[in-house]
DNA sequence: GAGTAATTTGACAATTCGTCAAAATTGGCG
DNA sequence: CGCCAATTTTGACGAATTGTCAAATTACTC
């Protein structure tokens, strides 16, 4: 139960395995309504124009009642950010299965950013309206913790692609470095490329007067730049590449779609 | 003038260049007593946290004072932030004066910007608060643009590092692309990977737990991964990088100390 | 020092938050 | 079916904050 209860909502189930009543059910089921209902608020009028009011009058019912749920607005939030988070997990996990070769699935996790940041655009905005003190700070121990498991999940993908490359050759560790660190490296090094990339394109007015016109373009070349620093087989080739890229594009908008469209499931401790 | 003045807060200098009243010599320096107070408040206790009210108060006035010289707390969060970005532009400047060669001038911008992180935590905070939506929306257009021309020199003192290191053959064009498209790429890898690793150490709970234990070491090494593969000379050598980072640090940061000393400028428009 | 112009003030209306006692609903049981 | 006890929902309340504006205060000129 990810609930907070500040009542008691759980009956005790007194006299062995006893089925839930609908009103259990309903119960059971109201913190998923409530980010259902949060969701597109949040997107609509951005975070801190939706009320705990707002919220409630979606979904037909008091703020008392929410708050039986959630302790507050940014519980709420960081509940939607480990959704989030979950959906881009599973792009990635999707993406995975598309590649020949090591570094094409290694790729295929790139483009899958890019697919979540344009296809599922306010999960991304969550998740970076969460990692702010203002909103870090008032939240629950516990509902911090489920989101860095959901992260963690995220990273370990990447790392798997990377020690299966180290594993079948197509990457070689230096003898100066541990397998450990190059992993960690090149995970760190293609996030903050990656992420630091796409965060800067959204929210940074400078970049066009900078000139810089197609940060995609670049931010995929840097990417390559790196892990062909290190050796990692197949080197990068531009039209192979570009090929590969183009083929996989759709699936992943594909499944970024599904995902989306996917009944939400609420995100238990 | 930076205020947004609700009322007529300057005088017509009726009849040729008159000196200035005490009184309105004071009302042209509160702009900056104000961000002065705020800014303390907003390091202790968060952004959120921080009320008109205990502005007005920390600095012995009401709320409608601070009303005639910035519309909301949202516009006094960009004019914090606009001089954030001044601050770090100066860091950069001064940090191109401490390399012997076009790469270690770009070596040092990155200390640099580390260094930013480490002395001045809170300038760093709120420049990443500014990134927000919610804060975004609410700010005025003249502000935004302040702001976005601060930031515009941070990237042109990068800018001008690459376009010397391209002119003195450091760094060579190849032919498929232009210098701009190179400059633009190169400045946007290099940024994203630091403002990313950067903000990805400050924010990411994951990190320690997925064992990036170094992620300093790793943004440089990634760097100049980046720098390597496009052959910028002279390439990398660790331990001439490591000397050359071990002597400029110290430096930096005594500049950095004095920066945050020196009395705090307005930002005007 | 008086008069005028400009600034500061603080009370006001409007929101929003989180709480909690009272009201309403649910489900068990005769 | 209908009553009772347990549980959930409600909405009124107190506290905090925002932005406004007419009235009070202050500053400056002559």
């Amino acid at each position: 139960m990810a609930e907070s209860t500040t009542h008691h909502l759980t009956r005790e189930n007194s006299g062995g395995g006893r089925v839930l009543t609908p009103k259990q059910l309903e119960i059971r089921n109201r913190g998923t309504r409530i980010l259902d209902a949060a969701f597109p608020l949040v997107r609509e009028h951005g975070l801190s124009a939706v009320s705990m009011e707002s919220i409630a009058r979606a979904m037909d019912c008091t703020r008392g009642t929410i708050y039986n749920h959630f302790s507050n607005k940014e519980d709420i939030l960081l509940a939607l950010a480990a959704r989030s988070v979950r959906r881009r997990m599973e792009l990635f996990r999707y993406a995975v299965t598309l590649g020949q070769d090591s570094r094409q699935c290694c790729a295929a996790i790139g483009i899958a950013a890019e697919v979540y940041v344009d296809c599922l655009p306010d999960d991304f905005s969550i998740e970076q309206i969460t990692r702010h003190d203002p909103v870090w700070q008032k939240t629950s121990q516990a509902r911090r913790k489920v989101l860095a498991e959901c992260e963690q999940q995220c990273i370990d993908c990447i790392s798997g692609v990377i020690s299966s490359a180290i594993r079948n050759g197509d990457l070689v560790v230096a003898k100066s470095v541990t397998q450990e660190t190059l992993v960690q490296r090149i995970v760190f090094g293609l996030w903050s490329l990656v992420y630091g990339g796409l965060v800067l394109e959204s929210t940074s007015p400078s970049l066009g007067m900078a000139g810089i016109s197609q940060p995609r373009v670049a931010i995929r070349r840097n990417c390559n730049a790196l892990l062909d620093d290190i050796g990692w087989r197949p080197l990068f080739d531009p039209s192979a590449y570009q090929k590969y890229v183009s083929s996989i594009t759709p699936k992943l908008r594909r499944q970024a779609k599904s995902i989306q469209k996917r009944t939400s499931q609420e995100v238990s401790a």
